[in-house]
DNA sequence: GCCGATAGACAAGTAACTTGTCGAACCGTA
DNA sequence: TACGGTTCGACAAGTTACTTGTCTATCGGC
């Protein structure tokens, strides 16, 4: 995506970030789709993975990936076709519905996480460890805590 | 966007450089609308600078912006409602229509690239300037050349 | 003067969201 | 224990930024 001139060293570093992503996904994905994992989109192996770290609710998922927990739902009704993750009443609370990651789910959490792994090794090798080590620690400080508006209360 | 834990490094560094570009795109996409361009979406920003670029044609801001000649037209065709740019036929070949980017397009992309420095300039104040055109660098020699596959021949 | 390549138009489909609305269930308080 | 506000998930429809597929008009080399 995207090689256009910008004129503008903020736009170009825009473009960068969004480069990287897609050079790191893009692989992914195909790798993933020769492996037996044809169906699956980008953005529901990031879901999968909030699911396995506790977001076990529509709701609660919607929450940490900042979308709304109708577009939860929907990505979940995905992972739920594809047999990535089941739902089951909770029975503490009839308003919820657990989700849960299926060995299918995780098997393919585990090949992801091998493949996106196997691109940061090749840039470690590429630009040097320690340089990749301080590129995300960089980042990360960049893009933490990125500063509450009234809007994120809602829904 | 994102907060969740991943156990895969992999996988978190595509998240974080996802993450970085959504704080620069978010921020300027207020403050572009604040400032009188409120239709506006991230992408037509970056196509307008792509045609300004010399993609002039659909067909050719097709071509950089690695998406099909439709896609393009589309948003070329978002860009001309919003009075960004115009279009007209090419005097030396009839099938083309030339894409001329209009005084108020230019005034996005003024507006645009003076808000995305902003960001970046509070970037370079928070982590160092050396640091950061250090962070681009690498991230330009990772993202460079991703290598053709046939799919890239078509359309 | 044909023929393959290219430009753009038109149509329909898709993914990943959004807003809005709803009823059922939960929970603190009066 | 009844109420009132909050939260849960479901359903419906709309939006953005694409895609594939098909079509006609035009161009350029031989």
């Amino acid at each position: 995506m995207i090689v256009a001139m910008t004129q503008s060293s903020g736009a170009e570093l825009a473009l960068l970030l969004l480069g990287g992503f897609h050079t790191m996904v893009d692989e992914v994905h195909v790798e993933l789709a020769k492996r037996g994992h044809e169906g699956v989109r980008p953005a529901h192996e990031f879901a999968l993975r909030a699911v396995d770290a506790g977001a076990d609710t529509a709701s609660e998922l919607g929450r940490r990936l900042s979308v709304t927990k109708q577009a939860a739902a929907q990505t979940i009704a995905a992972l739920e076709e594809f047999g990535y993750v089941n739902r089951e009443p909770d029975p503490g609370d009839a308003r919820r519905k657990r989700v849960r990651v299926t060995p299918r789910g995780r098997e393919l959490m585990t090949i992801g996480s091998a493949l996106f792994d196997d691109v940061r090794n090749r840039w470690a090798v590429r630009i040097g460890p320690e340089q990749l080590g301080t590129l995300e620690a960089h980042l990360a400080r960049l893009t933490e805590r990125r500063s509450f508006t009234a809007e994120d209360l809602q829904d």
